[in-house]
DNA sequence: ACCGATGCGGAACGCTCGTTCCAAGCGGTC
DNA sequence: GACCGCTTGGAACGAGCGTTCCGCATCGGT
């Protein structure tokens, strides 16, 4: 029945997010995406464009419907601490799942592709300025809260969460140990206890 | 004159390495490293094998040549406390030099590879560890000379220094801005201040 | 009943990839 | 001086890459 698509454009967009998700971009090969996506050839490329068109969706993707989404219901859902403390502790529960050991899409594309893609390094660094806003606004209403004690200024203070945040991304995909992760959030959480 | 080598084991395989360190393993061809190596292709292949051998030479070098060398530098010239602060901050200061936003290549190696192939992830994780331990050894020699006051435990104090440290090879590849990296080393070095 | 439009499926393209192979050149050995 | 062992340079290979293209099936409109 070809007079109407039979492909769902954010389906097949979400399957080709997490091919790349878990392979990297390079790594992951037109094929694997025709395979992944369960779409055809020639819908991919009248769909998406070409291969580097199809990342840029599917990190874009990411960012709105992984990065953004998740910190929009911490920042709803718990008190200003409780959503810094909650961010790091998901991750770290995420990690000993299944196929957890992903990592972040927009951290690995930071390293694979940042120094020489000027689209993906403006998704990326845009994506950690806002993450690192969340933290600040958490620790400065935290802090207005009586929740977390006053310390180093807060934009410094977030800095360092967004860099250990980074690098347990990075343990995340290359060490996945248990004791190791937790004793990451654990040290990072202390800063505002 | 081709009955003896014309070039330098050693000075062959650190120009592959600085290829591999500034672009990563995929997107480095076997063209790309036989014109920075300087060398033939007949000769690359007689020499260090084929590619995925050439980069774990390349990985083993960086390895001894680069990360021990620097951490065995510190542990002998500086202080314990003052160790860990040069650590960091030599990256700080190389990351604002022409071509210093490649980061470290066991880094880059760690989210493009290790999930995937366990030799890279072997020598990837063995040098998280030595790094681990550095922090640690640094930490426990710095409070019993009275240089770093008491706090959390050392192990999780160490492993929280890795931790930013991954991430500020993160920042320093994808967002490498003066300010962002002189907050989080600023962070960092006052959780021993 | 036919037409135009649309998406499907897959063949096919040109290119670059990693890798192999071979003729040529030269010093050392017998 | 003939042969051996080695490196060199570059041609060549097959596979896989990203991409394009086209005949076919099937709808709504006329």
């Amino acid at each position: 029945m070809p007079w109407e698509k039979q492909f769902n454009r954010e389906e097949a967009l979400d399957k080709a997010m997490q091919a790349f998700w878990s392979r990297g971009y390079s790594a992951t090969s037109m094929q694997d995406l025709v395979n992944a996506m369960g779409i055809n050839r020639g819908s991919l490329y009248a769909t998406f464009g070409d291969k580097h068109a199809l990342f840029l969706a599917a990190l874009r993707m990411f960012d709105e419907q992984v990065r953004a989404r998740l910190l929009a219901n911490l920042t709803a859902e718990h008190s200003p601490r409780e959503a810094i403390c909650e961010l790091f502790r998901i991750f770290q529960h995420e990690a000993a799942q299944p196929n957890g050991n992903r990592g972040c899409l927009l951290t690995n594309s930071a390293l694979e592709l940042s120094a020489h893609d000027p689209e993906v390094a403006k998704i990326v660094s845009e994506a950690q300025r806002q993450i690192e806003g969340f933290f600040q606004s958490r620790i400065e209403a935290g802090r207005e809260a009586g929740e977390i004690p006053a310390g180093r200024p807060a934009p410094e203070l977030a800095r360092g969460f967004l860099a250990s945040l980074l690098g347990l991304m990075v343990l995340i995909r290359s060490r996945p140990e248990e004791g190791l992760l937790a004793s990451v959030v654990d040290e990072a959480l202390s800063r505002i206890r």
